[in-house]
DNA sequence: GGCCAGGTGGCCA
DNA sequence: TGGCCACATGGC
């Protein structure tokens, strides 16, 4: 099979080690990490590609593109190109973030042990709000669990070098499931409600990611996600900062945001919600990548 | 055994 | 608006 070879110039405050590590903290059947790379399948427009990602000696990032389906153009070459560009929020300018979070009493710890993460991305915006639903109010473990089991029931398995690799379930798919069909993964009625309700959404096409980034006011999209069924304050703000990338997300009702917050403050207790507010005001514009590292202090 | 987990909607005053 | 309560399940 043909292989294609990409690369891709890296800014010098992205560390792929630490992605790296953060990608194999988070694998689920999606993609696959060893020491050196991630690989996964990507669909675009109905065509299968195989990729492979790592770094090379002058700090670049090869992707390998395996043209599974025999239909690899400089179109789909683009595209695969704006997918990592995405995945990996490599766009994004971070000096002034890095400015302020170095004399920031809460973030200059994170920032320095995990200096170069990036807000790795979740692509499909339906994949970011059955993930932002299935951890609502459980612990991550189990959300975990519900999301293997979710992959694995209801998504296509396909196999590279003897290994299974997992496309996400389709959203048409999911809208057609009876309820009993989704509560035997063993999440509650209400979640199978939301993501029943949510897939028939975006099977519709009444929302999509390309239209919440159009809209570009944080505010109008939180009104418009929290007017559906199971989609609170907090799960609009998760998928605002993990894939649709609102960089003043802030999903400030948080319980691991509030741990991280104790742990990095060195505080007796977790801040109430008026004392997050107060430190966050520091971070105006940032607020997405202030949570995304201190997230990574507890997970 | 009870309480808390990457919350939310529904009910009641 | 503000205060409860149920929700599925696992870990401690």
């Amino acid at each position: 099979m043909t292989v294609y070879k990409q690369l891709l110039s890296l800014p010098e405050n992205f560390s792929f080690r630490i992605n790296l590590d953060y990608l194999k903290s988070t694998e689920d059947g999606l993609f696959r990490t060893d020491q050196e790379s991630i690989t996964r399948f990507i669909v675009l427009d109905g065509n299968l590609f195989f990729i492979k990602i790592y770094v090379s000696n002058n700090n670049r990032l090869v992707i390998e593109t395996e043209d599974v389906s025999q239909s690899y153009t400089k179109q789909f070459e683009r595209q695969i190109m704006l997918y990592i560009r995405d995945w990996f929020d490599l766009d994004i300018h971070l000096e002034p973030f890095y400015i302020i979070a170095k004399q920031d009493e809460y973030l200059k710890m994170p920032i320095s042990k995990f200096y170069g993460l990036r807000n790795i991305g979740i692509p499909g915006i339906f994949e970011a709000f059955v993930w932002a639903i299935l951890g609502q109010q459980i612990n991550l473990s189990f959300a975990s669990t519900l999301k293997d089991r979710f992959i694995k029931n209801y998504g296509k398995r396909l196999i590279h070098n003897g290994e299974d690799y997992w496309l996400f379930p389709s959203p048409r798919l999911i809208a057609s499931l009876s309820m009993d069909e989704l509560f035997k993964i063993g999440m509650s009625r209400r979640k199978c409600e939301y993501i029943r309700g949510i897939a028939r959404l975006i099977a519709n096409n009444q929302i999509s990611r390309e239209k919440l980034v159009q809209l570009s006011d944080i505010n109008l999209a939180v009104k418009q996600l929290t007017a559906i069924k199971g989609i609170g304050p907090w799960t609009a703000n998760y998928v605002l900062l993990r894939c649709v990338r609102y960089p003043n997300a802030f999903p400030i009702n948080d319980v691991g945001l509030h741990n991280a917050l104790k742990l990095a403050g060195s505080l007796d207790r977790k801040p109430s919600i008026d004392e997050i507010k107060q430190i966050a005001s520091a971070w105006e514009g940032y607020e997405s990548y202030a949570t995304f590292f201190l997230w990574r202090l507890v997970y």
